[in-house]
DNA sequence: CATGAATGAGACTTCATTCAT
DNA sequence: GATGAATGAAGTCTCATTCAT
């Protein structure tokens, strides 16, 4: 599985990070953070160590940019494909499906970013990725919850609270359904989406 | 801070592990899994690091037992102040204000928790303490939801849908209380209240 | 010639840092500030590379302290076989013929220390054992100078130019000493002893 | 004060290793030689690393060109001011001030040379550029002293010794006048002349 | 039982050197 | 000729674990 070390190429900086950036994902997502050595992601990415540390200062940079890059993806890929010209309702229940197949698309993708979250630390222990980094998707979040409730289709809530709860909701659905191979994501995607929509539906 | 480190002292089994356990929580929650170190955990619980090979064969040995008894620990901290004689949903109110003074209460041992949980893995990199040991607290959790739609309290839905989503919704609070300290446990707890019941309500 | 590596065996620490520290001294002496990389210091001291860091934080620090150190004892080396109650060109004449001699006795504290204090240095890039380190001996050169002065046997000059003069002929002496062995110490010391007299004679 | 590296330029084999060696003494000189990487010099020469490597084999094949170069430099620069047809001690009172003012005319060169020649070495151990580097200097010091003694001018002393004496008196003199920047060249060196004509003066 | 000195494996990082472009 | 991407060999340092005391 690792990609073969062909002889020595040269290839431009930017594919070089992405090959090392995905290679960082997949051995992080296998082996988790702490066993994530340089060494692993190197010959996962075939290219010497040395060439991890040229375009990455440090493992904790190189920690860093996989999460936000991933991060980044991620997002692209579940708005891509929604329609919002929609209700919100409506864009809700297709949000959430499109969530729930991520477990199937980008499984690697999902728990890197977990563990990098979690682990990733300044030198006084402070988590260096912090809650701020999804502030952007809350914010997003909340804007399409006014605009249900400006166009009467949802009643009245904390947008805030409902923001998190929500992402938290949609967060550990991805969560049983990794734990649970065998679960529909859709089926469990429309259940969530039921309660969701229960919850905050005019 | 740091427990006083008197003469050799001899004391009972039960003693010294609980002893090793706390100082775990403490190190694992303020530096984070890959920087708790056996030695700072020693220094941490004023024992030698001899003493904690002793008493557990393995780091990852006391990790496991770490977050498995933290977690019990916690598990009675909510369940016990609860008068489970009065209708669902008003358990319910109560036990999201319990857990959201947790965040109050047990900083520290919710950061491990997670920590460890998240960290913790098998050799072939299957992580070692699963989904399954919060199977308790689901269970316990749609027993609880099953007793309200029996007595007509709550509406008919998908429990374990409602038990995980619920779960993670309580941790998100959380999440947020941690990294918001001026936000108000018992006013969030309130508002997240009042969606959940919302959406399983009669 | 590496001390053998026998079974595991505790040692205070004292003796643990001076074994080590000896093993620097030869080390550098033999292969240079350069090459005189922990691990060959280790083996030499028949000490894992491990009990090095643990006794010395850092390379920097055990080169630091080898240099220091190693300066103290020759400095005692050479005045404790003084009779100070001679007069000075009398101390002198004996002082240059002692310092000959360390050459044949102390031939890699010499080129040890001359090896650190001209490598190492701090971030910065400046020195980190300044000329300061020095400067003790400078005064007591000082010192002997004006007493002679007051005693009569030697004429006027600056002190202080004569002193660094002082040093830096002996530190040559050394210097020549080493690059051709089959020179005779004593005769050496006599010749300089006889040129150092002329200058600063009354 | 990196030269400025303007678009690729091919110039003399002699033109680039002038320029590297320049650069080299620099570095050198202001990070001292373990820290001297050939990628710092080539950024300094302003040229790539790839064109070091192909000037100089080796990195120690460069220091090593590099010290005898500049050896030679410095050793040119005091001898062309002299009038050698004066008296010997008139010579050595104007060798002396020169001497004093290349500290403030070539510091790098001074302190690149030192470096290099302490530090560089062959794999097994032995000082690369030996004392024989100085060796031309200690002859034509000794032939002066010898003329000296021929024309009158200077009492009988052992020559080799002298040459060495006064080599190292002077080589002080420049460590003096570098740790301490507010000292006044030619105050120290006349103090220094006094000093050395005092021992050796008919 | 308890200590902490000692070990040794492995991680990160730096750099001289090579070589495709 | 000139570049700088890429390699690979050390080197320093950290830490879980062992074991003499």
């Amino acid at each position: 599985m690792t990609s073969t070390r062909g002889p020595r190429r040269r290839l431009s900086e930017d594919t070089r990070r992405g090959q090392i950036v995905q290679a960082t994902v997949k051995v992080v997502a296998e082996r988790g953070y702490g066993n994530a050595s340089l060494s692993a992601i190197a010959e996962q990415a075939g290219v010497s160590k040395g060439l991890v540390s040229h375009y990455f200062t440090d493992r904790d940079t190189l920690m860093e940019h996989t999460a936000r890059a991933t991060l980044v993806e991620l997002r692209r890929t579940v708005v891509d494909g929604l329609d919002l010209s929609d209700p919100v309702p409506e864009i809700l229940r297709a949000a959430i499906r499109r969530v729930a197949h991520l477990r199937a698309t980008h499984a690697p993708q999902l728990d890197a970013i977990e563990q990098i979250v979690l682990n990733l630390r300044d030198p006084d222990g402070t988590p260096r990725i912090g809650i701020d980094a999804y502030e952007e998707t809350y914010q997003g979040q909340e804007q399409l919850f006014r605009r249900g409730q400006r166009e009467g289709d949802l009643r009245a809530f904390d947008t805030r609270v409902m923001a998190v709860t929500y992402q938290s909701a949609v967060d550990a659905m991805l969560g049983q359904l990794a734990a649970d191979p065998k679960a529909d994501p859709d089926q469990y995607a429309d259940h969530l989406t039921d309660i969701i929509l229960a919850a905050i539906r005019a």
